[in-house]
RNA sequence: GGGGAUGUGAUGGAACUGGUAGACAUGCUUGGCUUAGAACCAAGUGCCGCAAGGCGUGGGGGUUCGACUCCCUCCAUCCCUACCA
């Protein structure tokens, strides 16, 4: 027998320490249907955040689900180890990265341990583990021989008094965080993965995920596949600017040329010209993010180039213009002040001439219409002008039509010490990927109590010989967490990256996180797995099957973080209510696309339920019976009411992973046990009744509240079967009433409510609703226009 | 600036395919139990109104017998914006 009071911490610790002894998540492949469900692996940051307690609650929940459905689920567990706050801490405190991020480790996996997470240990990762980066290194390798890999001039944020490069959160209000200096955007040479390679692909292979539709979108307007025209303005010398434009019909309305400050042309204009080194500067005093980008002001600079309008031979003045980016396009644009809003903004404020081009009402107006002071081109519609004028441009051989794509090739460099190196030496300057039998390429110790050195600092490192030297640069850590998901499947294989697990595994049949991946991690482990697929290390064209973006943990109306000062620690409310009220807290809340208010008083509320439901099972005891005879009225509503309820849970589930309304169901049918059930049992189908509610409830809840609900289902069935060996079935035969509830309106307002026979034909319902005192009030005499009747739903009378 | 979402009682949310708005919970009020409190149990709780009834899903407009749900428009908040993860 059980004890009268709901003891979390007793009963968890308990069942933990026996799925532990029997290594019960451990998964191996056999002959039933393979489940791989995955939640994004964390940043070891050192303590788990309310994100996280609810991203693998979902996780976890449909994967116990998943099991009971007999499914051979694989759920697995690693670290991002690498990245910027290892960084931070290590210069701070002087602490070395890798035992700062091993104790971090240490600590949550812990945390995740206490909240009862059945996750696969065997099969666990840490990004910063040799063995995980070597095979990296030989991808990267592998890549380079595909021709996806290659070195480029590239934008970073400077900070000239740290000398270092800082990433985009680094920079607050165009300073060094640390040094407060202005930050420059300075070029350096980089590696670049060829994404765009790919972009076709990843654009239409979209179609056939099994995604939200809203992440859809977000990754094709990423994608941003458009189609346009380039089109070459003449230089004096003989020499031209090609320009980039989606709207080639508005070409008679070009007044200027604009050029990015970081095209080749302003670099050379800078050199000859101190005035437009200094304006150069200037523009490259705002941070390279996009957002900051588009919203600082608008800084032109003239100069003293002219070029020639193809089509009219008017002279243009040629701009330098911090809005135009050097990455999209061509790097030049053609000012159409009349209808483009930030030309518009430009030419104001510079005093440009605006030529209308394009019928509207007003200007600038983007709007496509009817083309008027375009010469020959004069009344064709723009649709049409851009056809007829880009086989003008190709016929004159100034210009062409072409795709064009907003995707930018992957930047994979980073400045950083804690990170995975990049395979490459360098032999007289000149690259060299390093071999399978040269990998990995470990990173330099530091010593605790030592200051980090970047590795371009560290001799040790990259001084390998004269004129050798080793690549001082480390992988975004987007590239770590690119493949991940893949390397899970063979995490204990040290002889290969992959192994015959992962075809059996791949691809991931349901993989879970934060909507605020929902553009480039997911995009780059697309790319990344096209990649691997066609290098021959997978199969398959796409590495998540299904994807559930969950919402943020807010407070106050915003997400929680360090620097807002609003978190919430998670470990608190898991010491003092167990996790099964935390899990089910969270469950409970808001449904998983939703963002979730985090408020404290309603986790006492789950835990009142998890109370209620002990109190009434842990004294019962599951006896073998069979009905008798007919049950009486308030059984056959109860066993209604279950079979219902497991009708409801099963589809929600299954087809909506809305576990809110779940556990609200399940509430609903605990509250509603009749007296009979609730005390001493003293017939055979009050016991039959019992035995199904006890065992469907349990059931029900198991995958969101697994402790509890497991402890009562041995107690109950005293160890004679296993809960999570199946899930309950429903009979809908049990679920028809011989009457409904008729809602009466009139003009679709409610006027009454009458229960009735479900035999009855539509003439006899109609006067049955007519008979109601209150309708027949309102009714009076007036003339029925139209009666509206939804089947055993409601009857609508117009008047 | 661009892209994607969200908006329902005092609060979190429910209403799944255009058909009873507010399930379930939190909070609050009252009562019971208790020396008292906690816990627990019972009843009530969208707003206005004595009532009949009217109003009500961010604001405004539309379609429909009927709109939280569909369309137009405006507003507010959140996420992403390529070096935070």
């Amino acid at each position: 027998m059980l004890e009268e009071q709901y003891n979390p911490e007793k009963i968890e610790s308990s069942i933990q320490s026996e799925w532990e002894k029997s290594n019960k998540y451990k998964a191996t492949p056999d002959d039933r249907e393979k489940y791989y469900c995955l939640s994004m692996f964390p940043y070891p940051s050192g303590k788990l955040h309310m994100g996280h307690v609810r991203n693998y609650t979902i996780g976890d929940v449909i994967s116990r689900y998943k099991r009971m459905r007999g499914f051979n689920v694989f759920q697995p567990m690693g670290w991002d180890a690498f990245g910027l706050p290892a960084e931070n801490a290590a210069i701070q405190n002087k602490v070395d990265p890798q035992s700062w991020t091993e104790q971090n480790i240490e600590n949550m996996k812990l945390q995740l341990k206490r909240l009862g997470f059945s996750y696969d240990w065997s099969k666990e990762l840490k990004t910063c583990d040799p063995n995980y980066y070597k095979w990296e290194q030989e991808i990267f390798s592998l890549l380079h021989k595909q021709g996806l890999v290659y070195r480029k001039k590239s934008l970073v944020n400077w900070d000239p008094v740290d000398e270092t490069v800082l990433a985009n959160e680094q920079v607050i209000d165009g300073k060094g965080w640390r040094s407060g200096a202005t930050v420059e955007l300075k070029e350096i040479d980089q590696w670049f993965l060829k994404i765009t390679d790919y972009a076709d692909e990843l654009l239409t292979s979209i179609e056939n995920l099994d995604w939200p539709e809203n992440v859809k979108s977000m990754q094709k307007n990423w994608i941003g596949k458009s189609f346009g025209s380039e089109i070459s303005f003449p230089l004096p010398n003989g020499e031209e600017l090609t320009a980039f434009t989606t709207r080639i019909d508005t070409i008679y309305g070009v007044t200027y040329l604009a050029i990015s400050p970081n095209h080749p042309i302003s670099q050379n204009l800078a050199n000859q010209d101190p005035q437009v080194d200094d304006f150069i500067k200037k523009c490259n005093e705002t941070k390279m993010a996009e957002a900051d980008m588009a919203k600082a002001d608008k800084l032109g600079l003239k100069t003293n180039l002219k070029v020639k309008h193809p089509f009219t031979g008017i002279d243009l003045g040629v701009w330098i213009a911090n809005y135009v980016l050097m990455d999209y396009g061509t790097g030049v644009v053609m000012g159409v002040p009349a209808h483009d809003e930030r030309d518009h903004e430009f030419a104001l404020k510079y005093n440009i001439d605006i030529k209308q081009v394009i019928k509207a009402d007003e200007v600038p107006s983007s709007e496509k219409g009817e083309l008027i002071n375009s010469e020959k081109f004069n009344g064709l519609t723009s649709k049409n002008a851009i056809q007829d004028i880009n086989s003008f441009l190709e016929k004159e051989k100034i210009g062409k039509g072409i795709e064009n794509f907003r995707l930018r090739d992957w930047g994979v460099s980073r400045q950083r010490f804690w990170g995975c190196p990049i395979p490459v030496v360098y032999k007289n300057d000149e690259p060299i990927f390093l071999e399978k039998t040269d990998l990995p390429v470990e990173l330099p110790k530091i010593k605790d109590g030592e200051s980090p050195k970047p590795l371009s600092q560290n001799k040790d490192f990259f001084d390998i010989g004269p004129n050798e030297s080793r690549e001082v640069d480390t992988f975004d850590t987007f590239v770590d967490s690119s493949w991940y998901y893949a390397r899970f499947t063979a995490a204990d294989n040290n002889n290969k990256a992959l192994d015959e697990n992962s075809a059996y595994w791949l691809p991931v049949d349901l993989y879970i996180g934060g909507i605020e991946h929902a553009i480039l991690h997911l995009l780059y482990s697309r790319f990344f797995h096209k990649a691997m697929r066609d290098i021959g290390l997978i199969e398959g064209d796409e590495p998540f099957k299904k994807l559930l973006t969950q919402g943020m943990v807010l407070k106050d109306g915003s997400k929680m973080s360090k620097s807002k000062g609003n978190t919430v620690d998670p470990q608190q409310y898991i010491d003092k209510y167990g996790a099964d009220t935390i899990r089910l807290y969270m469950m409970f809340t808001a449904p998983p696309e939703q963002s979730l208010e985090w408020s404290e008083t309603a986790v006492e509320g789950a835990f009142r339920f998890l109370k209620k439901l002990w109190s009434f099972t842990h004294d019962k005891k599951f006896k073998k019976v069979k009905m008798q005879g007919e049950l009486d009225n308030s059984q056959k509503d109860f066993r209604r009411k279950i079979h219902l309820t497991i009708k409801k849970v099963t589809d929600d589930y299954e087809n909506r992973y809305a576990f809110n309304t779940v556990i609200a169901a399940c509430m609903e049918l605990l509250n509603s046990t009749p007296d009979q059930i609730k005390g001493e049992i003293s017939s055979e189908n009050d016991q039959f009744c019992l035995n199904e509610f006890i065992a469907s409830i349990l059931q029900m809840l198991y995958p969101i509240a697994p402790h509890i609900c497991e402890t009562l289902w041995n107690n109950f069935f005293e160890n004679s079967s296993e809960i999570e060996n199946n899930w309950p079935t429903f009979d809908e035969d049990l679920m028809v009433t011989d009457t409904f509830e008729l809602v009466v309106q009139i003009n679709g307002k409610v006027r009454g409510k009458i229960e009735i026979s479900s035999n009855l034909e539509q003439d006899e319902i109609e006067s049955v609703a007519k008979s109601i005192k209150n309708v027949d009030d309102l009714l009076g005499d007036k003339e029925i226009k139209k009666c509206i009747y939804v089947k055993e739903k409601l009857i609508n009378f117009v008047i």
